[in-house]
RNA sequence: GCCCGGAUGGUGGAAUGGUAGACACGCAGGACUUAAAAUCCUGUGACCAUUACGGUUGUGCGGGUUCAAGUCCCGCUCCGGGUACCA
């Protein structure tokens, strides 16, 4: 039969949809379940491209796989459908995101089925549905109502909070509102004047702009829905190393939290009863600080400012709150700064140190506060330099250069790593540290400085409050109300889920209100008392309905309860999640942050969502430039001898690797591929290409090449002549079992390529011997099915089969087979192989020296020597050492 | 700057410290064909020989450990990703 891979995908997937053959079982008695997830994707105008079906693909060999193996397997797929394209898409043309939104989820469907993914379709979901993000207002409601007990490390119902009797009824609210998760409050953003709305720290890149539009964003002060995940930074920090996860991302994830450990040191202010409290993690370096620095928006500024430097101070903190707005990048790099005229006292010696005002210094991190020890660190030395102050080196450097030392030790170069301490004691206080090390310096400081009541040794964290709210029509709306008289609550359950207005315009407002604020009459309620209040006009971020979609697939139609909670101790964790590296922090940090809560509340059963994740790489492409830089498309390029050119013109091109874009006319569309080499080629060579983990560049020839490959096994397994009922030949028995042992690892491990290689190997193997049994057949035909599902349910019809194969199950491998009698041992002489010997495998070492020594190839290389040493591995190599 | 990856033929890549280059693409030669496509067979790291069933060399660079290094250790170079005044 020729492979007519049109007809078979068409037809199986046709099967497949007919018979719900992938709907997961709703048995919870099998104790063998496996979550398979992949990262659900946006759903945008483009359709599909060739990166998606990568993550899928894998995830779909290894749903396959598992449900042979007898497991029962959940394998959803949905729809991540809020965001701004659909949005900017309805300013532009009037039409609601919610119909961009269901026509671009229906391409992406459609693309997906045809690539003959093992989908449960009836657990569909889409977040932009009112019964799905329901459940996200409802979460949002719990992280509203969650304090956290810093104690127990655990949050806990607000109910639960015990707060002080003596206070009002103002200020009892007010402490309960610094106590939720989710809180409403002042803050200063980033805007993005592009898109019109806020976005979160993480969103802005390093060079200040947007990660969405690529513009420049701005800060703005505006009333804002927060979320307190750093509470939970030690609890995201400890969880990370249980998990099954890449260790790159870990420790993305760790630096990210930015755990750091060290002390927080009061200094007194001369002349003024006030202390000024730094962080520090190196209190061993207090005798070095001869300066400190507070940050411009330090609440203590002003206090401390003399009359003198008040005008000075004050031009600063207008130019330096400015010089944000301008440049975060290059300008901030120059130090700038001001003395406030004021000193205060160093603790270790009562020296007095000036006490000066600079943006280094960050508002947000520890106190806003710094003692500068300018002698061994490097940002306190570029500062001391520019503004002539004193640098103290209090430490020997451990530095064998001697120049460098003395220039260390003459305070002309700053040195951070270790080193005994010198001028380190003082005789009033008591203190010394001299001849120390690091370690045992910071001990001892930080020792004293509790007992002096001076300090206490403290952890800090980099993450910060999560930026939670968008002035954006396209989010879940915030099911929260703003009354008259200042109050805020939140809805009642039962009143969810709270649908998003028509709106004639989706414009947002100029003043960074969301185009909620235009719907009068969504917007204005008025309570059972006559009470006026304001629903909350900003929405969810893109990030609300991905935190906790992988728990809604569990039961994604459940209109009474977020999910029934035996199906979720049954099906939780996910098993295994696949998805772009893009996510290792942020999508994968905010879910692992709102599981823990929903953990800490009883609502889900696990610590952590995702047991084992798994990172596919990037796909790139060749794209073709001209010598002036003008991009070909890759159909206009004729390649000869390395070389490529213009077919047109001639010109020469040459051949570059990039990201798949428009601009470098370079975007591979899978349909295109699938129509012309079938979805099972696409999948295999997805699969093929590389490493599942690594970046590589998509190459047609390569699709041409496993396209060969299923096409041989089709021609081969569906011709009767090359089947036979009998006794399998040795050689194929052994080929077919260390195939089966081979794929099987491979896909446990991910690897896929090499899986392939083996089948293909196996075939080569197949063809060669021109017959193989129906049971060899079988056995084939079921391990190639995870890879090319189509053509093995189409080749396990002909092997006269009338059943799906996809619950057939897997095959196991005889280790009996695999063993050889004989070894063909590589021989070789001070290391290098000179030839090869086949022996029994069985031999003794003393055999096998005696056979290779008496081997008349060996006395070519041994000639007149005798050797001095002969290493024997069995089965593996013989070395026979010779000394000249 | 700091953290994490990576570097192997013309190309994608394979290799528990044990025969480097599996598998595939490409290329070359051959078969089939009027011809092309498709398919099948053979060869294919480089260099030197070519009478060989031959030799030399070879995994980014420089050292080291080992009977044996693509793999382990030390020091670099280049490329990719993350992060950045986080005290």
């Amino acid at each position: 039969m020729d492979y007519n891979f049109h007809d078979i995908e068409k037809k199986w997937q046709k099967y497949w949809e007919q018979n719900k053959t992938f709907k997961t079982s709703e048995d919870l008695t099998n104790p063998k379940k496996c979550y398979v997830l992949d990262m659900f994707p946006y759903p945008s105008g483009a359709g599909l491209h060739v990166g998606h079906p990568e993550g899928y693909t894998a995830t779909d060999i290894f749903s396959r796989y598992k449900r042979m193996k007898g497991f029962n397997v959940l394998h959803p797929m949905g729809w991540d459908a809020f965001g701004l394209p659909a949005e900017q898409y309805a300013i532009q043309t009037g039409t609601h995101p919610s119909i961009t939104t269901k026509n671009n989820c229906d391409t992406f469907r459609r693309q997906i089925k045809e690539l003959g993914l093992s989908y449960d379709w009836d657990k569909e979901i889409n977040t932009t549905d009112p019964g799905y993000f329901k459940w996200t207002q409802w979460i949002f409601i719990r992280l509203y109502n969650t304090w956290f007990d810093e104690k127990l490390q655990k949050g806990r119902p607000i109910s639960e909070l015990s707060v002080a009797a003596h206070l009002g009824t103002e200020e009892k609210i007010k402490y309960i509102n610094s106590k939720r998760l989710a809180y409403y409050d002042n803050a200063l953003v980033w805007w993005c004047p592009h898109c019109c709305t806020v976005c979160a720290n993480e969103e802005v890149l390093n060079d200040g702009t947007h990660e969405k539009c690529g513009n420049r964003v701005e800060r703005r002060n505006l009333k804002q829905w927060m979320l307190r995940i750093p509470l939970y930074a030690e609890r995201l920090l400890k969880g990370i190393d249980k998990l099954d996860w890449p260790e790159g991302i870990k420790d993305m994830q760790r630096n990210w939290i930015g755990r750091s450990t060290g002390a927080e040191v009061d200094f007194k202010v001369e002349g003024l009863n006030i202390n000024l409290t730094v962080f520090t993690t190196r209190p061993d370096t207090l005798f070095g600080a001869t300066y400190m620095v507070i940050a411009p928006e330090h609440p203590l500024t002003d206090s401390i400012t003399t009359k003198d430097q008040k005008s000075s101070v004050e031009n600063y903190i207008k130019t330096s709150s400015l010089k944000s707005d301008l440049d975060r990048t290059d300008l901030a790099k120059e130090k700038t700064g001001v003395f406030t005229g004021r000193y205060a006292i160093n603790p270790v010696n009562n020296k007095k140190i000036p006490i000066w005002v600079a943006d280094y210094v960050l508002t947000g991190y520890g106190t806003g506060a710094i003692m500068a020890v300018p002698a061994h660190d490097t940002r306190d030395f570029e500062f001391a330099e520019k503004f002539n102050l004193p640098i103290l080196c209090i430490q020997d450097p451990d530095v064998n250069d001697s120049e460098q030392k003395q220039r260390i030790l003459d305070g002309k170069e700053c040195w951070t790593e270790d080193g005994k301490y010198i001028n380190s004691s003082d005789k009033v206080t008591g203190v010394d540290i001299n001849g120390l090390n690091k370690e045992a310096g910071i001990v001892r400081i930080t020792k004293w400085l509790e007992s002096k009541k001076l300090g206490t040794s403290k952890v800090n964290y980099k993450i910060r409050d999560w930026l939670f709210s968008r002035q954006r029509y396209w989010g879940e709306p915030f099911p929260v109300i703003h009354w008259e008289d200042g109050e805020v609550t939140v809805m009642n359950d039962d009143e969810l889920p709270l649908e998003l207005p028509q709106l004639e315009k989706y414009l947002p407002g100029e003043s960074g209100e969301s185009p909620l604020a235009n719907s009068e009459e969504w917007l204005n309620v008025v309570d059972k008392n006559g009470r006026k209040g304001r629903r909350e006009t900003n929405t969810m971020p893109q990030w609300a309905g991905s935190c906790w979609y992988y728990l809604r697939f569990i039961d994604p139609k459940n209109d009474k309860l977020i999910f029934d909670s035996e199906k979720e101790k049954y099906w939780m964790p996910v098993d295994l999640y696949i998805g772009g590296a893009e996510h290792a922090v942020l999508h994968l940090l905010y879910s692992r942050f709102w599981h823990k809560v929903l953990f800490d509340l009883g609502i889900v059963s696990t610590d952590e969502p995702y047991q084992r994740l798994f990172n596919q790489g990037m796909i790139l492409a060749f794209a073709y430039e001209s010598e002036t830089g003008a991009k070909v498309s890759g159909d206009l390029v004729e390649e000869r001898e390395g070389k490529y050119s213009h077919k047109e013109s001639g010109a020469e091109l040459h051949q570059i690797v990039a990201k798949m874009s428009k601009s470098l006319k370079n975007v591979v569309n899978p349909d295109d591929v699938t129509s012309k080499y079938g979805a099972d080629s696409l999948r295999l060579y997805e699969m093929f290409m590389g490493p599942l983990d690594v970046t590589k560049p998509w190459d047609e020839k390569g699709v041409k090449g496993v396209f060969g490959f299923l096409g041989r096994a089709c021609r081969f397994l569906t011709n009767s002549e090359n089947i036979f009922t009998g006794n399998e030949d040795p050689e194929v028995l052994k080929g077919l079992h260390q195939t089966i042992k081979k794929v099987e690892g491979d896909i446990e491990s991910l690897h896929f390529n090499t899986a392939i290689s083996s089948m293909m190997i196996f075939l080569n193997l197949a063809t060669k011997k021109g017959k193989i049994t129906t049971d060899t057949a079988a056995r084939f035909t079921k391990i190639l099915s995870p890879f090319a599902p189509h053509l093995s349910e189409e080749v396990w019809q002909s092997l006269g089969n009338n059943k799906s194969l996809a619950y057939e199950p897997w095959p196991d491998f005889n280790e009996e087979y695999l063993k050889e009698d004989n070894f063909n041992y590589p021989v070789s002489f001070n290391g290098k192989t000179r030839f090869n010997i086949e022996l029994p495998v069985n031999l003794s070492k003393e055999e096998i020296i005696k056979i290779v020594l008496s081997d008349e190839r060996s006395r070519k290389w041994i000639g007149n020597s005798t050797p001095s040493n002969i290493i024997v591995v069995p089965n593996r190599i013989v070395n026979i050492v010779i000394k000249p």
